[in-house]
DNA sequence: TGTACATCAGTGAACGCGCGTTCACTGATGTAC
DNA sequence: TGTACATCAGTGAACGCGCGTTCACTGATGTAC
């Protein structure tokens, strides 16, 4: 293999990349709780004091990580929202969604820090915003739903609680496993299709 | 204070269950990565090495945990749907999503650890039979409603996975804070009873 | 083109800490007779 | 009722380990002149 150019013995070239991509190994193999600025080092092939160079601390490091996650997020459901511009209002949110559950999927380990690794988003503005900017863009695509008449009566933070909540239990449950102990053996394409489909039985309901 | 019956300097009383109580202590404290055997022991008044006599090793207390959390959660669920059994059936339903949400608000650090431990289940027989009741009792649930008329046409698994969806993701996000950071101030119950009625409002579109 | 120097990125030794686990032990309790 | 003994519950010392953090350092890079 030929050096790659830009990289040194000395110097790594894209360190802060490699340990985020060491974060995700660790947490995948061995938990959240295995993860260790340490044993990041290692696999990132340098010493075990340079991630302190980059993050600062441990807490650092996985606010850069989950950061990294929100980023991802909100891109792939921008992605399928101008992928599905031409398609009718609710089958745009379906394809939102179905990109949120397919990412968490894809991603499970950023999931967990997004979501539950206690991190103080206040001490990481940057975190903090770009989290912002991803919840504000499920409220605003159900606000959407209301302003553009296929709810008119609707509250839009009750949809906005509704839509998420549901697309974010799909993923929880997936990843941990506890949808396929009571489906068996369905795929997660066939289990988010039916389970954002469920809510138009309720057209045959009294409201 | 007088000596508690059943106490003495030497034997705790109740040790397995005073050392359950210290991990819900340090999990809403500082989160599960600081649970270990020695806090938990320090925090029930006894010598380090005493939690290894009742759960062997710091996964068995954490089972135990878990498996103390599904227990709750059947519990509440099915006092739910006893105490709406004369209601119609959706109301049952959302009585027992609504019981389920509470839970995790009430008890957050359980569900922490029931569903994102990453705890092998298979390895803890008695914490797996707990949980396979607590998902059989929402996906009987849904089936019912099939089997009874309310959603002739379903697929009971495609409406287990939407119902359980909506209200665990209602559950983490909301203990997670991020319901919140979207929603500004409402209550917990007035987010529970807005997004279990938006199904509703697909009453008046075309299926 | 060459040189001096500032800055940046990573090193490696050292520290103190809390942890899980093991082990021989001791105090308390319950039971057989 | 009393005694012997097994069992149960908790102790405390000891071990080795991986960790986060600090610090003076060195090698590489970029820039001013």
């Amino acid at each position: 293999m030929a050096e790659n150019p830009g990289k040194s013995a000395y110097h790594h070239g894209d360190l802060a990349t490699a340990l985020l991509f060491a974060v995700d190994e660790i947490i995948r193999e061995k938990g959240v709780g295995s993860v260790s600025l340490r044993e990041a080092a290692r696999r990132a092939g340098v010493s075990h004091s340079a991630p302190a160079h980059h993050f600062g601390d441990k807490e650092g490091l996985l606010a850069a990580f989950a950061e990294q996650g929100f980023g991802h997020l909100s891109e792939v459901m921008t992605t399928a929202m101008a992928g599905a511009a031409d398609l009718p209002q609710l089958e745009q949110m379906s394809a939102i969604g179905k990109a949120y559950v397919k990412l968490a999927a894809e991603y499970p380990a950023h999931f967990d820090v997004m979501f539950r690794s206690g991190l103080d988003k206040s001490k990481y503005p940057s975190l903090h915003q770009t989290a912002e900017i991803t919840f504000a863009f499920l409220h605003e695509r159900t606000s959407d739903l209301v302003a553009q008449g296929v709810f008119p009566d609707a509250n839009p933070d009750d949809l906005a609680a509704f839509f998420w909540s549901l697309v974010h239990g799909l993923a929880v449950l997936w990843v941990d496993g506890s949808l396929q102990a009571v489906l068996g053996d369905r795929t997660l394409d066939s289990v988010i299709e039916g389970a954002l489909a469920a809510p138009s039985l309720f057209a045959g309901e009294q409201p």
